[in-house]
DNA sequence: GCTTGACCCTCACGCGACGTCAGCCCGCAG
DNA sequence: CTGCGGGCTGACGTCGCGTGAGGGTCAAGC
């Protein structure tokens, strides 16, 4: 049954038993993680029984994930392996959870190229309004094509789908909905309701648009009551709403020490 | 709100607007991915607004889990994004499927571990009988310890739990009443249910214990009749099962062409 | 004008687990 | 004696940077 040359095997049969290649168990070696017991005068590696069954455990630990240096600290007893165990599944969860973000991701951007990305800016004019048209596009470009936030802006929403950009004018309508009820229920723009109507005006452009630091958020505040655009927008939505959109701003900058 | 330093970032600034390292920027002007337009006179990099665009496409795509290569032939217009998508996204469901399968593996492994497998032989008795004793398991280890097959099953029964044993014992019964089934409805070794059965026989060995080839089966079989232990366990389901085995197991392996 | 500290530069090795030559040796069959 | 199928030992390549080492540059404060 058993072809009984010595019970010592080579290289190639050893590594055909185990489904390994020759390279990794030259690799053993040199790291000292398996050295066969033996040599032929020729100097060809020869593999005891003993060499085999360490083999047998370092494959499964291997199939486990474990590197080769954890494999050598648990092969010398050292380190409980129940511990690694619990460590390895823990790494690989996390990588897993990584991967799943990652296909969503790809589905995104396959969606995107596909051709649901909003065409040119019909979709957009749909959901935003005429104030959303080519010249103000160009003039923004012109405006601020060459800032780090319009770069990082526009590498972000390239990839938004028509649903992306529902949920951030859903945001968005909430935001303003916000600084509204709280112009007109007579707080001031120091109170927490504003504040926090600014805070969250803050957060919708970091997380959709581009990093928005306080002070970078101060400066567009001061654009809502300097640019006329900005201005009539706040404006159509409650009279007063600019200056006091951009009072909560401050506001809101100033309470963050 | 723009520092308008001339449009042109060092290489601090732009690592910090794309949250990448300065050594990452390097590494892209090294392999030639990203070189921005100009240097100072000192030698520093100074990136340029299409510099920057360039960046975000590549920091995107990075996102995505592109190799730096691909990005570049991408970047190129080389080859269709579209396709590059799909490619990775089969590429990371494969792996997905692996890391899973690393996890129950590692799961079943803690399982082990934690004390779920087989007290010494007390549960393999209670399962196989008592023909599963120490003293039998002790001449096995003499007979076949120094040859492959043992090690690797060795290898891959250490990590056993009761549930895996109750499986590979109800898969040997499954074997076994084809047997006797063929056998008893009076069809030769050479009919197909003997053969079939055969089969599932090398199978059963070759997925839970070590590989099987067709001439190894034969040695299994040949044994089966000269060893009188084995041959005991199969008289004592039907008579004459233990040749009528042999000869199956014979057949089946003329089969194979 | 000089020092300080924050940045910038260019090498160049390290990582992890082998894959892949290159150049040479061994053993056995014809 | 000559192939041919192994086996041997270097040693470099992989992938995307991390991490020093060793040394300039620049704006600010003294």
């Amino acid at each position: 049954m058993t072809e009984t040359t010595q019970d010592l095997l080579t290289v190639g049969q050893v590594a055909e038993t185990f489904a390994v290649t020759v390279r990794t168990l030259h690799h053993y070696d040199e790291i000292g993680l398996l050295t066969p017991r033996e040599r032929s005068y020729a100097g060809y590696r020869l593999y005891t029984a003993s060499d085999l069954e360490r083999l047998a455990t370092i494959v499964v630990y291997r199939r486990l994930g474990f590197g080769l240096e954890e494999i050598a600290e648990l092969l010398a007893g050292e380190g409980d392996l129940v511990e690694h165990l619990r460590r390895q599944r823990a790494a690989v969860t996390t990588r897993l959870t990584e991967l799943r973000e990652l296909v969503t991701a790809l589905d995104h951007a396959l969606e995107a190229e596909m051709g649901n990305r909003p065409a040119t800016t019909e979709e957009l004019k749909d959901l935003f309004g005429d104030g959303f048209d080519e010249s103000y596009a160009a003039e923004a470009q012109e405006r601020w094509g060459d800032t780090p936030a319009w770069t990082q802006s526009q590498a972000r929403t390239a990839t938004y789908i028509k649903a992306d950009w529902e949920s951030v004018k859903a945001e968005m309508d909430a935001v303003n909905a916000a600084f509204v009820a709280a112009l007109e229920s007579g707080e001031p723009p120091t109170s927490a309701a504003a504040m926090d109507a600014a805070e969250a005006h803050r957060r919708h452009i970091n997380d959709r648009f581009y990093d928005v630091s306080y002070s970078m958020h101060q400066g567009l505040g001061e654009m809502y009551v300097t640019d006329a655009r900005f201005t009539q927008t706040y404006e159509d939505l409650a009279p007063g709403l600019a200056a006091y959109v951009k009072a909560a701003i401050d506001a809101n900058a100033a309470r963050q020490q």
